[in-house]
DNA sequence: TAAGTTACCTTACGACGTAAGGTTGGTCGG
DNA sequence: CCGACCAACCTTACGTCGTAAGGTAACTTA
């Protein structure tokens, strides 16, 4: 965005700090090494000399981005039970990630398991063996959590992952013309549609679906726990 | 990969058929202009007589997946009640989404929703419907399941997705410090890994990470169902 | 047979990541 | 004080990408 004249030296955090505010106002696809280095008051080649290739640039991006949620998620309450812990600790590392909605799509192109990601989930692991869970039970609960953990869910259905936003939909008449071949989903969003003035498909309360899908994790997971511990 | 000797003419989906070949053969970054002509046996610039754009190639390619697990999916057996009948949609969409890893990565990357995801979920909603679901839960319901329906899920802990496999995991030494530090997660892959003599983080066995979350999630569907049935 | 259309090709442009090597200006041992 | 060193930044250039512009050759049709 703006040019730097600050006579400090730059420094790889500097860096990534400013790759992630560039991606966060023009998504991942303006993020090259050019337009960063122009943000910064550089040349693109200067960024060679504190990150060694684009990957590592956004192998740092993705681990700031993992840093901001470990920080929103290291000091919450820690009462209550295993459900009301890890719902806390999801709901607020959605918080996070609702600042970055490019980071599933981000995430989910890199090679390596950031090392981050281990110590988060091992906090999460920890939270299920201190309630009785068996590391079988745990094992197949952080799957089934999947990325939630980390605030998201794959969404097919709001594709805002996507570079540069949701395209505009289909018109009028052909939406008129789906829904005749679609009868269930004309009724469904018409039944549900109604809080919402917007006949696009944006209709869906993304945080209402979280907590809903993320409940009926817990409860099934809380009911199986329960009879893995009165028959073992 | 072969140059073709035909004299007919090449169509779209003869070119997006060998998109997809190339992309389970080498992966999503092999997927360029020159590269799929080259495999066609044509330059780069006469792919745009089939296809306005690459964008549209890779939307192309996405629906020629897609109409792979409809083609697997339209026939199977109806019998059973509705959990059975989307346990067995889901886990066949599976079995086609196994053999392209990379779909979920390329499906994610769409600025639209493709039209034939519409009529595949319609059919998904039918069977909840019929069911006795509102329409208030089916929708909660399409949330939850996310991504399953088309047989995938969001694998934080196995980046198979992102393009040329995964890297070639942390040292011996450093694996054991990090153990060190992470007892519930040394505990659980050691409880877990019996079954598997290999000691990377590939002991998962998805297919069975899969069915568990989906009878999680059905099973709580179910209960759902139930006590709105009876109290409504 | 002439005109048009279809399917393919050639050339070229600007953006990308980055290899190779140059230019500063400050630090520090002698 | 000075010359060696080095960190931080720059210049130039290469190969690859998607694709715009326009050419050519073969087949279709009036």
């Amino acid at each position: 965005m703006a040019a730097k004249a600050s006579r400090t030296p730059l420094s790889r955090e500097r860096v990534l700090a400013a790759a992630v505010a560039l991606v966060d106002a023009n998504g991942i696809g303006a993020l090259t090494m050019r337009r960063l280095a122009a943000d910064l008051g550089i040349e693109a080649m200067s960024l060679y000399h504190h990150l060694p290739a684009k990957e590592a640039l956004l192998d740092g991006v993705v681990e700031t981005v993992l840093a901001e949620i470990d920080a929103t998620t290291a000091h919450l309450p820690t009462n209550g039970d295993w459900r009301e812990r890890l719902r806390r600790q999801f709901l607020a590392a959605r918080q996070a990630m609702l600042r970055h909605p490019w980071m599933p799509g981000l995430l989910s192109t890199r090679r390596a398991i950031p090392p981050r990601v281990f110590a988060y989930y091992e906090g999460i692991l920890g939270t299920m063996i201190d309630a009785g869970f068996s590391y079988r039970l745990a094992h197949r609960a952080l799957h089934a959590f999947g990325s939630m953990p980390l605030g998201f869910v794959q969404e097919i259905f709001s594709p805002g992952a996507a570079d540069g936003g949701p395209e505009d939909g289909v018109s009028e008449a052909e939406l008129a013309a789906l829904a005749e071949r679609m009868p269930h989903l004309a009724a469904m969003t018409a039944a549900e549609m109604h809080d919402s003035a917007d006949p696009t498909l944006g209709w869906c309360d993304s945080q209402v679906e979280f907590e809903f899908t993320l409940d009926l994790l817990l409860d099934g997971l809380e009911r199986l726990r329960r009879t893995a511990g009165a028959q073992g």
